[in-house]
DNA sequence: CTCGTGACGGTAT
DNA sequence: TATACCGCCACGA
């Protein structure tokens, strides 16, 4: 078992479930480094694409994608979220009482 | 070993 | 409400 930082971050992303997303420091949270969200990015920032996890499911705790507005990574998320039933508000904002995951 | 870098978040202004 | 700044830590060169 890989048991590094970042692993253990992929763990968590891995079971978000399709059609919900979680925040930065959700995922902090719950990998076990609480307060520590940037780490998640910079987790999911050198994902490894062969891993097969969702990193479109993790957002900031604005509701909003991390990307720059425009950048193509940025649509790229978006409309895999929207495929997944994820709604975006005109500014761009999903409603994270309706769609942000509720883990145990 | 040292240095720079980076998908955030909360608080202050 | 928007913008600015600081703190936090792992990883690669």
């Amino acid at each position: 078992m890989s048991s590094s930082s970042y692993q253990k971050i992929y763990q968590i992303v891995k079971n978000i479930p399709c059609g919900k997303v979680a925040t930065y420091g959700q995922i902090a949270d719950l990998a076990g480094f609480p307060g520590q969200a940037r780490l998640v990015g910079y987790a999911l920032n050198s994902l490894p694409e062969e891993l097969d996890i969702p990193w479109h499911r993790v957002i900031n705790s604005q509701g909003k994608i991390s990307f720059a507005g425009g950048s193509g990574w940025y649509e790229y998320q978006m409309s895999l979220l929207e495929t997944e039933g994820i709604e975006f508000s005109p500014s761009g904002k999903i409603d994270l009482k309706q769609f942000q995951w509720q883990a145990k």
